[in-house]
RNA sequence: GGAGGCGUGGUGUAGUCUGGCCUAACAUAUCUGACUGUCGAUCAGAAGAUCGCGGGUUCGAAUCCCGUCGCCUCCGCCA
């Protein structure tokens, strides 16, 4: 029996049914009558017989065509989707490929269909090693046997025709890790009594926090719905409804500039809990992040995570996202080196700056000149003036300012930073704040230059202790640390309207090799203290009864003590994959300037649309691609 | 809002610093032919690029200058 479809371009099923996954068939399997179907992958001629790399979701097998068939396989191209029947044969003696899972047998077609012919991929949709830079030939220097890798296409591109790159197997593998991944968030979750609850995502602005995304409402010509930075409110209110035991996993939106770890639309795993502390909810993340690590990597992590206060993190890791996989703390030299011979150390104390230092292993060796200037480039970036080092080696040590010190400061400087022989001191002087962000992020420079930071360890930490608010540079006020409705510490209540920046919260965050995975805290369940927190934060009494008046009126009504989380489902994703790059594991992630390349979003809308809504732009500042 | 990197056949790169040996090189993909055991097939051949876009300097620009667009990283921002 031979399908009609020879020849057509494009063909229904008919009547085939597949039975099963290319990627499954083993040895055992041989004998087999089956239907495949999928894409060609790959194909190789050889006059009188052609294979084809049949690829589905669950991996590849070879498909032999052979006879009448032979010839009209050989013109299938690339990525045309067929469909298959043969007989599963073990390959003879010495043609087994062991590179491959389904290397031992092959399907030998008796009939093929082609469903869909494909053109050709302007893009590759398998996976490529990164190529050596400089094409061998050139050079002369590639020896005959090796080849040369082909770059990765670039992710403009992939992001172009992302219906193609994510056919690729490292692509595939993200979106099936993904999904597990959120499989074992509902499982343990839903095990332990929590409810899956949906908020709305047309809600109201509210101030503070991020930009919000605006959707102008129909019916109200002139106001406007804004899609939520988090549900915030909604799971809180979910407490008071008596849920007690509220998750989602739920889209969020904030409208600020992007980042590797951020995008406009991104995930949360939140979870809001009634009659808890913080150390319930810290608790219930620990399983939750071990079941995780378990269902999907099979790895069993040690809980619990370690606490760092948040103080602790800034003085010794200059970020509270601290990388605890290495050492490498920041250590503070002010008092040690007051009135030293190099003016900038010896008079930071009064100019109400400090001097802080690490040292990086073996950094002596390690860093050049050229690497030294390129890491006060680093700092200066952070608004440090300058990065004082200082090589510590077997014949003395090596430092631009050493001419400024003597023996016994030089020696501080080593002893300090716990530097050893062959190591490298890094040292800046700057304020608190600027010193901490350029040391800090001197540490993740060095370790990625020592290859410190691609080990695949798994260093957890809650940062606890956070101050409720921090100043505000813009308004000169005090803004929210966490967020507003995060409750104080009971015995740090008095100090709201005295000493407000002295006001600890009960707030977490868990860090995880110096990504932020997510945050909560116990909230404020009682409207007197949550309105003298808005009171702190400089809100208008008028405002704060507009924008929050039925979050209060609702604390009111008999709103249980309660508290949570959210956590980050693309980071998690991320790192659980090994991607540096959420957009890694988001199936159709934005660019940084939040274009999506594949739709053309954002997009023109026509005047009748806009005149619908209310709406007229004030000036076309953005023309039509 | 700011800083830096990148943009060259379909794709990935070299060439750009130091303008002319560039009539733009290499790999891969594509097309044609050969081949009954390959699996990153192989062999032979072919086609494919006004060097992101717009100006300018110059006898001459992928290369220098100005502007602009896009992608990426970072600072600010992200309660």
């Amino acid at each position: 029996m031979r399908s009609e479809t020879r020849g057509a371009a494009a063909a229904g099923l008919g009547g085939w049914k597949r039975d099963c996954w290319a990627g499954e068939l083993r040895a055992a399997d041989a004998g087999r009558e089956v239907t495949l179907m999928g894409w060609v992958s790959r194909r190789r001629e050889h006059g009188g017989v052609s294979f084809i790399d049949l690829r589905d979701r669950s991996g590849l097998v070879q498909v032999v065509l052979s006879g009448e068939l032979a010839a009209w396989g050989a013109g299938l191209s690339p990525e045309s989707v067929v469909a298959v029947r043969g007989r599963v044969a073990l390959r003879p003696e010495g043609m087994a490929n062991p590179e491959l899972p389904t290397g031992e047998v092959e399907v030998a077609a008796s009939d093929l269909r082609l469903l869909n012919r494909a053109k050709t991929p302007p893009i590759y949709t398998r996976d490529l090693a990164p190529r050596q830079h400089g094409a061998g030939g050139e050079k002369g220097s590639a020896s005959a046997g090796e080849r040369d890798a082909e770059g990765e296409t670039g992710e403009a591109m992939r992001l172009r025709y992302r219906y193609l790159d994510l056919r690729r197997p490292r692509m595939q593998a993200n979106l099936a890790l993904r999904h597990r991944m959120v499989k074992a968030v509902r499982d343990y979750l839903d095990a332990r009594g929590f409810w899956e609850v949906e908020t709305p995502f047309l809600t109201r602005s509210t101030p503070e926090g991020a930009r919000d995304y605006l959707v102008p409402a129909r019916n109200a010509p002139g106001k406007f719905y804004a899609l939520p930075q988090s549900p915030q409110i909604f799971k809180q209110l979910l407490m008071v409804a008596g849920v007690e035991r509220y998750f989602q996993v739920v889209r969020c939106f904030r409208d600020e500039d992007l980042r590797a770890d951020r995008q406009p639309e991104f995930t949360q795993i939140d979870i809001e809990m009634s009659f808890v502390e913080p150390a319930d909810v810290v608790r219930l993340t620990e399983g939750l992040m071990a079941h995780i690590w378990r269902e999907v990597l099979g790895v069993d992590l040690q809980t619990p995570f370690p606490r760092l206060d948040f103080a602790e993190a800034v003085a010794s890791y200059g970020t509270d996202k601290p990388d605890l996989r290495f050492g490498m703390r920041i250590a503070d030299l002010t008092a040690a080196l007051e009135g030293c011979g190099f003016r900038v150390f010896g008079e930071a104390a009064r100019r109400g700056e400090v001097v802080r230092g690490l040292a990086v292993p073996g950094g002596a060796a390690v860093f050049s000149r050229k690497d030294l200037d390129l890491l006060t480039r680093e700092v200066q970036k952070f608004g440090a003036k300058g990065l004082v080092w200082a090589a510590f080696e077997p014949s003395g040590v090596r430092s631009p300012v050493s001419k400024f010190l003597t023996g016994e400061e030089v020696d501080t400087l080593r002893r300090l930073v716990g530097a050893g022989e062959g190591d490298l001191g890094l040292y800046v002087a700057a304020p608190p704040d600027t010193a901490a962000a350029a040391l800090g992020h001197l540490r993740l420079h060095a370790a990625e230059r020592l290859g410190l930071r691609d080990t695949a360890e798994w260093c957890f930490v809650w940062v606890v202790n956070y101050p409720l608010f921090e100043p505000d540079e813009e308004t000169g006020g005090l803004g929210a640390k966490h967020h507003p409705f995060t409750a104080p510490f009971e015995e740090d209540l008095g100090l709201l309207e005295t000493a407000p920046l002295k006001v600890r919260a009960k707030a977490y965050d868990l860090v995880l090799n110096g990504w932020e995975l997510g945050g909560g805290s116990v909230r404020n369940h009682s409207r007197e203290v949550q309105e003298r927190v808005f009171e702190a934060l400089g809100l208008a009494r008028e405002e704060y009864l507009e924008k929050f008046g039925f979050l209060l009126e609702a604390l009111e009504y008999g709103a249980p003590p309660h508290g949570g989380i959210a956590l980050g489902v693309d980071r998690i994703a991320a790192l659980l994959a090994g991607e540096e790059s959420i957009r890694e594991v988001i199936a159709f992630p934005k660019t940084t300037r939040a274009a999506c390349l594949l739709s053309g979003a954002p997009s023109d809308v026509g005047t009748d649309q806009l005149a619908e809504l209310g709406l007229r732009t004030r000036d076309r500042t953005f023309e039509p691609v």
